[in-house]
DNA sequence: GACGGCGATACCGCCCGGGTATCGGTGCTG
DNA sequence: CAGCACCGATACCCGGGCGGTATCGCCGTC
């Protein structure tokens, strides 16, 4: 199997329709076709429902997908490390960092200051992404090392060193009547009529339903929150410097927020393995 | 980067001679450096430092070389995934499980049967494999699940459970002076000049240097300790039944060894979660 | 029953991957 | 030191396959 037949096959089974498929890759209708329909002789079965209106994925495509997303993913992250390695032997080694926007904004600080403190240390580009998106940016090469949260994000498929473990707290309109309560039960905060809990964007960019507002950071969170139109559950480091009108309640029976440093098994570089130890010894 | 190219850059990373590669690949030499070349072309690197007598790695072709074997699995496993996707849906699906063999023999009888004792329950094909293949099966999706010994197996990259931690001991000819004793430490077994340590062999079939036998399997080693030619530390579950003239003797100094079950992360399979649940309930 | 949307098929041209022949450089050897 | 053997690169040719346009077959919808 060529990687151009699993692209193929991957922008068909992600349209559901060999025309826009076709347009996404710039190529015309029939190729696309033949490559699909090559893709399943050789492999024997069939990948994809033909009906006379649009496409639907069978078994062993569901499975193909899923597989062929991780193999590209990983020949994405060889060329992109093979040039990056090529780029630190001549010029000036770099470590990308993925991070959550938004988050573990004073341990990041420390870990950088620490790590920089190393000899050695060589330049790290910290990469601030959406929620769920480190993960992605590990998988295809894109960052070396990133900073998770369980149990939000899945750490399924890498390293990991546990570093900072912490529980979490609901953050409302000071003028709210739960916000002068010593301590809130999760239900209590999930299923408020008045406060319903804001909707991120999955990776695609599209929001899953609800009635809660849409919110793509944190800013725009904590603004919604001030306005009386939402509310939301946080890490308690995501609580520290809140604006005035903000009140932050502990929620104990909230699971607990784990911060882990994670990197692709296997990683050689020295770099990272030096950024893992000063994370570990904060 | 299509796998072609990859397949060719790693071969002739392997061999370190365009000239064998090529007869590897079953291609001739010339479209093979072209091939190379065009990689090295597009990523604005060298990957292989060419001299009159033969060819060496740089920096970035080590690099894309453990990358492109990686990717290369995920290729692999995709197509071998989805051919077995394909079956399961029309025949009688099964569940691929990599066991050492000669090792765990006990813990894989009791996990096969209470499996089999589960409603649901699938074939579970056995494979049984040499010291460290147990990954590679994994990775490239010729097993769903596996049996690993930790220190000794690479768990980076798979989910694993633990299932079993236990003690190492050493087996000697019974008339060894060594055997009489109660316990040994590490370092008298491991350089007893009368009883080198065997040498077991690499993946790809070569065998270390050294002062030891070279050994293929169990029957083989206890075959050259009973010789008086060999000794070796186990796991005290491969000294169940010895034959007669062998000794086992604890070493308590030896690390532990952790049986754990292993499968690729994201697996959606039913049956390979059955099979885990099976294995952590013993 | 005509139309429109969608995937498959037919057919064509061209690029690229693979083949043979040969060259250039280098280390060994008598 | 000349000759040679070895190895990778280059030159050149051929054929298959990939991508393009045109068209068909099928079906749901006015």
């Amino acid at each position: 199997m060529e990687t151009r037949e699993l692209r193929y096959f991957v922008a068909v089974a992600e349209e559901l329709h060999f025309g826009r498929a076709a347009q996404r890759l710039g190529i015309a209708q029939p190729p696309l076709s033949r490559a699909v329909a090559g893709l399943e002789r050789r492999l024997g079965t069939l990948l994809l429902e033909r009906s006379s209106r649009g496409v639907t994925l069978t078994g062993a495509g569901a499975v193909l997908l899923r597989e062929a997303r991780a193999a590209l993913d990983a020949v994405e992250a060889a060329e992109r490390r093979t040039r990056r390695a090529a780029l630190a032997a001549t010029g000036h080694p770099t470590v990308v960092l993925a991070a959550k926007a938004g988050a573990s904004g004073e341990l990041l600080a420390k870990l950088l200051d620490a790590y920089a403190a190393e000899p050695g240390a060589v330049a790290v580009d910290v990469v601030l992404c959406g929620p769920g998106e480190q993960a992605r940016l590990l998988h295809d090469g894109r960052a070396d090392v990133a900073l998770l949260h369980r149990p939000f994000d899945d750490t399924a498929g890498f390293d990991t060193e546990d570093l900072h473990t912490e529980g979490q707290v609901a953050i409302l309109p000071a003028a709210h009547p739960l916000s002068a309560r010593p301590h809130l039960r999760l239900a209590e905060v999930t299923d408020l009529p008045d406060l319903p809990l804001p909707r991120w964007p999955h990776p695609d960019g599209t929001f899953p339903d609800g009635p809660g507002p849409q919110v793509r950071d944190h800013t725009q969170l904590t603004q919604l929150i001030a306005l009386g139109r939402a509310c939301a559950v946080v890490p308690e480091s995501g609580s520290t410097g809140l604006r005035e009108g903000l009140t932050a309640v502990p929620v104990p029976d909230a699971p607990h927020v784990t911060t882990v440093i994670a990197w692709p098994p296997h990683s050689h570089s020295t770099a990272v393995a030096a950024l893992v130890r000063a994370a570990t010894d904060l």
